[in-house]
DNA sequence: TAAGTTTATGCAAATCTTTGCAACTACAAA
DNA sequence: TTTGTAGTTGCAAAGATTTGCATAAACTTA
């Protein structure tokens, strides 16, 4: 099978209504290499579906989070960013918060992590979200700002 | 040493100006219990502080949270939140998608995971940020929405 | 295949967050 | 204490995200 049609039968089977906008946004999302953003998004789709409007992109991006087929990235005073879950393998966001730079770190230890909160709390945990924050190998050189 | 004067003596520390504005809005932070909004915090320090900007606000917790002194939680589809750092004490945390609601979980073994990513990387790590998202107890319980 | 029900979409308005710029203030050095 | 400089603030405007509501489309059942 396809990787779009697994993508809109996944959909599918966790009750959400598969429309042309949740197909294309979510294969704009899978088809872009990097964690790319709402504008992003809505300019690649739009290509394929002229009349789709932004407040629709927002509203389907949450809606897949929650069908945990989306990873969504807020790396503070800029807007949010999204991927494609790869639920194989789970993994981290190493941020640079002075060039933006991101990079994915491999992170089952944290799933088990999750698993063992599951069990000492009450919580059903269906996302998990690590990011870690700091200066890249370049950025850590240059000297501090305020 | 007072609770207050020792933040505000991070700050300058730390290599930020110690402005009426940043040691109210970070009191208004420390004196709250849960992690609050940039409203509340807004309207909480405009008590004491009348001509106090929004924009100020929000600049204010950036610098925070570039000093170390504050936490930031991005639930999302929900305003950012706020709560003072406690080094002391790592902690993650559980978020429930359906009601809100927010728990703080132990989570020192996550600092000594971003410390081996410090080594294996050559990244400079200054901020670990777990979310776990889910359902909690109650909501649990409830027939899921789509 | 048609009808009914429920959910998703587009639009416009509201809300939240960031940014440019001029005036102001904290801090360091004289 | 005074002065100079760089970092901060307030304001207003821009940009990002969410929401209410009417219409349209997807899915279920007959």
């Amino acid at each position: 099978m396809s990787c779009d049609k697994r993508l809109a039968e996944q959909l599918h089977e966790r009750g959400y209504r598969v429309t042309a906008q949740r197909t294309i946004i979510l294969e704009t999302i899978a088809h872009m290499e990097d964690h790319i953003s709402a504008q992003q998004v809505y300019q690649g789709a739009r290509e394929r579906l002229p009349g789709l409007n932004l407040a629709t992109v927002y509203r389907t991006v949450e809606s897949l989070k929650g069908a945990g087929m989306i990873n969504m990235l807020s790396t503070g005073g800029e807007p949010m960013r999204f991927s494609l879950c790869d639920p194989e393998h789970p993994h981290s966001h190493l941020v640079c918060r002075e060039c933006g730079s991101i990079f994915e770190v491999e992170a089952e230890e944290i799933e088990a992590f999750a698993r063992r909160v599951e069990e000492t709390t009450s919580f059903r945990i269906d996302s998990v979200h690590l990011t870690l924050e700091g200066l890249c190998q370049i950025c850590k050189q240059k000297p501090a700002a305020s």
